[in-house]
DNA sequence: CATGAATGAGAGTTCATTCAT
DNA sequence: GATGAATGAACTCTCATTCAT
């Protein structure tokens, strides 16, 4: 594929993202991305056949955009307290579970209520497991330091993570007020973090 | 309303209901409505112009079935524990949480998505709100009876709410074994009862 | 089924004889019907999902206008001359062979092009079978009054049938002139008769 | 034009005459063509407009391939009897009238019944007369042998070839048997040959 | 009230054809 | 010559919605 070709997918991925962070997942059409690309009808089949693939493709894009594992865990320095850098975590769940406008949460969701995956093949359950394995170790040193009590690592962070969740959901289905949502992440770190 | 009128609505809501169970909220149409009701389409609009509307009555329909606050409050026994009585909400809602058939969870969440309403008038929200007010009178009794920890009730109250809705999403579309669910609500009991 | 929507199926199937008879089966697209008929894009779906059905009804019809092998074996009169009655039987297919305008003959033939089916359930090949057995009854009684040779009756009558197919192929596309049909009519009737 | 550019024609005729033979005329498009080919969209139309042009060359080359009367003429000793040559030209034809996965027939009838052409340019009805010249001659001289019976050569040649044309659309469209064809090629034999 | 035929807007998809490189 | 991206016309098909009966 040429270097034009590999621009005008990106394109598409960016523009459909757009409509995908605007509209979710069901309501984008192949005649939306053809407006909002400014291409033809047929041009777009030239690069995907349906919204499936494309949103696939922008929700590989994401990810790729966020860096793996190690990469995460490289930039911890190593003498961080745990809670600090569970802290910064939650910090950053916060921003997304109020993030509205530019996020792909909702189109997500739609996409996997429609196009149900089982656990091996997906990728948003990829995502997960990953996050369980960041977020585990970090607890689990924690507790080595005796910063946090000792509770079983990996169900402290499917809590955690089961609750932005549901957080996020609730943000975009239920209009959740900033301030619950604040008394929830200081809720996690009190349960967990050791005060003398 | 006759009688044969609110019959024929009632048909409608309950075929309706199958239908958003089975297929979610969007793809719902008007013409999959008038074939399980087996009614003829100019016959369905005498009652609802679209399925938007149909939706939000069998919402409705669903929160009366499950009776208001007080009624959930005065079939409590005045002496039962509090921690049994958690523990038996929690088991209902992991059945819900499960429940992949005959829930109206994934068409729920659809139709908020796409018709976001604010706090005030919002049927999702009013429930959350109803729940954190009999699950925080639950916490507040279990903490002055001792058995639980000291913890804000309204705030553990949202705390397990939120985390059983990020349940029924991961569910729904990351495929989430039933284990790792048992193991969750271990660790709510976990960290709210005071053992020893 | 109303009258009225029997009504329409009938202009329908009117209409789209007329299409297939001037273009051919593949030429005609549900937007030629919908336009020849004077009806809506989806008016037509109602009635027929695609030129496939429409076509065999359309075929089903021509072959009820035609009568069955009993039907026209009680219009033989007993005493008429076998080879009076092979000639109107000629003269006939002489006419459909020639007639391009009207005929559904080359619709027919690209229907079956696309759409092969096993002699079976396959119509064409059933008013085939039933012209070998009237042609074929026909041609046995010449022989018993000694009118024509003595030749295998159904074979006969397959040759005469095969010759006319061949006959209708040529006059379609090979431009073949009237004169050279009615040779080849007279030879059949040369080589059959006995000429004394 | 160049050896280079002949070969890609070459190419072009080739693979397009393997599409006309498995999906027939109408089926095929310039896009089938190309992609058949492993050419480019533009590179094509740099040989040929349409699939029309295409179809026409593609029957050339076929017809080329056959060679011409004279060709067939010569050779054909000449102390060979009338009867063993009609009987292995209809041998060759019985081998055409049953091959459908290699056959231009299907195509061919195709492509003459949306293009008609008058019998003067029309290369289809002139390889007919061709053959029923060549037929016809050698019917003659079945005629003159005391082979054959006393017929109008051209005649009974024509006889043969509608017969064959007849069995050729018979196979395709209405699934008839290979025991019928014999019984038919028989049936040619025994009417032109004298026995005895 | 109830029916179901009819409409027309709109989405999906495929290709012939062109054209800048 | 050759490429293949791009265009736009044409067709298919589905529904929400209306309306005469």
């Amino acid at each position: 594929m040429s270097d034009k070709s590999n621009a005008k997918k990106q394109l598409i991925l960016e523009r459909s993202r757009e409509l995908f962070c605007k509209n979710g997942y069901q309501q984008v059409t192949m005649k939306d991305v053809v407006e909002a690309c400014g291409i033809s009808r047929g041009g777009l089949y030239l690069y995907y056949n349906n919204t499936h693939d494309i949103f696939l493709e922008v929700l590989a894009m994401e990810n790729d955009g966020l860096g793996d594992e190690k990469d995460f865990m490289s930039r911890i320095p190593n003498d961080a307290s745990a809670a600090k850098i569970i802290g910064y975590f939650l910090k950053e769940e916060k921003k997304e579970i109020l993030n509205k406008t530019d996020s792909l949460t909702v189109a997500t969701y739609e996409f996997f209520f429609k196009h149900f995956m089982p656990a091996g093949e997906n990728p948003l359950r990829k995502n997960f497991d990953t996050s369980v394995e960041i977020l585990g170790s970090l607890i689990l040193r924690g507790i080595e330091n005796g910063e946090l009590y000792d509770v079983d690592p990996r169900t402290a962070a499917r809590n955690i993570l089961f609750l932005t969740e549901g957080m996020k959901i609730a943000a975009r289905t239920m209009d959740i007020e900033k301030k619950i949502i604040d008394q929830q992440l200081m809720y996690i770190i009190d349960t967990l973090m050791v005060t003398e």
